[in-house]
DNA sequence: GTCCATGTTCTTTA
DNA sequence: CTAAAGAACATGGA
């Protein structure tokens, strides 16, 4: 379910609720979810206030009044969820935090995840990872220019790869090269500085109205508050195979490139590009 | 039963 | 060395 504008998403919607609250309570369910394993995570988490929620890259951070943070990961099937500790948790429930608001409302903040690629990570202090390339709202296209600069990677894959632009995934890369009118095959050191200018310009304005529009939701995304996002009915590529392309009426194309499925129009996204 | 899935990481191959 | 391909993780829906 989530790339960036779903994260996002799941901070908007959670941040209001939880921002100065105090955690009074915790409970793992199965502590196959928390990285370090064996860490002592509820005894991290009772009797502080989170300051602030935050996203970076697909991750939902939180800060505590106490300096040290921990963090979510929806992995493919994750959702965070605020209900009532008195309402009956969802099957694949891992993790429950019981908050008290500055208001005096208590609220509970669950983690479900029924295929486990999400987990919940402790890591103090130091929350950010030299790993993680630069968010992609706050690169220029020169930015974007370097990072992709030096490698001969098909863009699809680079795009993808978190060390190298952190927040994209499948649909919103198959989304943005659309837009920018780029083949996904196309090797990065032969996109053109023209092409890079209008993938990077893509990428913002796919990113900024998916967030609008509350993220994608394929199957069965929501929101902290459960609801659902609809930026999936004016996808361009992404799911649409065999339907016809939305600008030029070309049927979609799906293939498979990094072992992931990848959506094209192959008049708007020719493999060159189009000569003056 | 089959194939596929919004992610990441590790191993193998070239 | 780089990077592509494949598998692995675990569950459920079509």
């Amino acid at each position: 379910m989530p790339e960036l504008p779903e994260v996002q998403t799941v901070v908007n919607t959670l941040s209001p609720r939880v921002s100065g609250s105090l955690i009074v309570s915790g409970t793992v369910i199965r502590s196959d979810i928390l990285t370090p394993e064996g860490c002592d995570f509820i005894a991290g988490i009772v009797g502080r206030r989170v300051n602030r929620v935050f996203r970076r890259a697909k991750r939902i951070l939180f800060a505590l009044d106490d300096g040290n943070h921990f963090y979510i990961h929806l992995g493919m099937s994750g959702r965070i969820r605020i209900e009532s500790s008195d309402a009956p948790p969802a099957k694949h429930t891992h993790l429950l935090i019981d908050f008290r608001t500055q208001t005096g409302e208590e609220l509970q903040v669950r983690f479900i995840d029924p295929r486990r690629f999400g987990g919940v990570w402790w890591v103090g202090q130091d929350w950010e990872d030299p790993n993680l390339g630069p968010e992609p709202l706050d690169l220029s296209a020169t930015g974007l220019a370097a990072r992709l600069d030096g490698t001969k990677r098909f863009v699809k894959c680079a795009l993808l790869d978190q060390a190298v632009i952190a927040g994209l995934g499948n649909i919103y890369v198959d989304e943005a090269l659309h837009v920018a009118g780029i083949h996904p095959l196309t090797r990065t050191h032969r996109l053109t500085r023209e092409q890079i200018a209008a993938l990077s310009k893509a990428i913002k304005t796919v990113l900024k109205r998916a967030i609008k529009h509350r993220g994608s939701t394929l199957r069965d995304y929501v929101d902290a508050d459960g609801v659902t996002g609809d930026f999936q009915k004016i996808h361009r590529v992404y799911g649409r195979e065999d339907q016809a392309c939305l600008s030029c009426g070309e049927t979609i194309k799906r293939i498979v490139v990094g072992g992931r499925s990848t959506h094209f129009c192959r008049v708007c996204q020719p493999r060159k590009p189009a000569s003056a």
